[in-house]
DNA sequence: CCTATTTACATACATACAGTATGTATTTAT
DNA sequence: ATAAATACATACTGTATGTATGTAAATAGG
């Protein structure tokens, strides 16, 4: 019962998902051939059919790995006992910072939905950063007693202006014009402040 | 001087893009060949070469043409004579109507920064309908002397925002609710009301 | 108006990748 | 100790992309 195997098949795993990930975010997924991956890993391609079913099987398994750590971070920042609004600035700046790990916008918020479908990104998303978002969202309208909108809504569309945000700063936009902007989004569209 | 080829040659890119289109809203980018396009088309991938550079090009095209009808779209509900506010709420609506043409979705806002890059999609949008929106933000702004906060960054938030408003739309949810999210966000981001 | 050149394609070819089928050595279970 | 399952490696097939080349029609020039 040495239990050498599932040992050797998860690092296996992650040397692909590792190696894959670093040629994703360099050349994109249409742009990386499996023979590339499978040749820097140092491993043959019937290693990669064996553990994933196929090339993007390999790329949902990155993204979802690298979803949760987002979603890890943001919520290492957000206890339960923090303000309701502290909690909203300070895990959209934890989000922020998270989404600077190189590769990250371009694997969740660009390559993610066109390779497996916007349906597929939104299912992780909702299991990660989102909900926490979602959470935040609920717990605000609640306080303040606002029940003509729909947190889920209104949850979304901030959830896209964070994206943007992230995605601008990698582009090169100044960080804390797009920290202001959101800071008076969640502010306003909240009513924190008016 | 009769003139054949320039309008042959309209013709046959025309033809191609239209096929293009029909195929890449159904089955993506990637899982849509050349030799299927020129197939349906009536013509060979000779003719496809032709007219454009590679797949790659033929998309730019369709995606160019499709940002510009919905910036035209935007632009004929919002004449200058309109007050601020409401040029903004019919022209968020007006947007939201142009991107229910099927396939706009998946070709502005999912396949294109994955297949195009993001800096040329961006280039397309702020060309056309991200560049409508902006306008108006900095003239809501300048109205009520808000000058604490960026144009340029509330804007592409706001845009973002409404971007997300029409997959959400696509993916089957509440339309009015993402369109009561979209005016308070509106409202409250530019100070029309609190 | 006749000829040279360019345009608008079609055809043929070289290269490369995705996925699958099959073979093999190493573990693991009995 | 042996049978079965696991973890790969190798070989093969089909298909796509991009390019090079060939050809008929259109246009320009003298």
């Amino acid at each position: 019962m040495s239990r050498k195997n599932p040992e050797r098949s998860e690092a296996t795993r992650q040397l692909l998902m590792d190696t894959a990930r670093n040629l994703f975010i360099q050349k994109g997924f249409s742009d990386t051939g499996t023979p590339e991956i499978v040749s820097q890993a140092g491993v043959t391609r019937g290693a990669l059919y064996h553990h994933f079913a196929d090339k993007k099987d390999l790329f949902h398994a990155i993204l979802e790995r690298e979803a949760i750590q987002v979603a890890e971070d943001i919520e290492s920042v957000t206890p339960p006992s923090l303000p309701i609004r502290d909690a909203m600035i300070q895990g959209s700046f934890a989000y922020l910072d998270a989404m600077r790990v190189p590769g990250r916008t371009r694997l969740l918020l660009m390559e993610g939905p066109s390779v497996l479908g916007l349906a597929a990104v939104t299912a992780l998303d909702n299991a990660n950063a989102a909900r926490t978002l979602r959470e935040g969202v609920e717990t605000a309208l609640a306080e303040t007693g606002q029940h003509d909108v729909s947190a889920q809504a209104l949850s979304d569309l901030l959830s896209a202006a964070f994206d943007r945000a992230a995605l601008a700063i990698e582009l090169g936009a100044d960080a804390s014009e797009y920290r202001s902007a959101m800071i008076r989004l969640i502010d306003r569209a909240l009513g924190f402040q008016s």
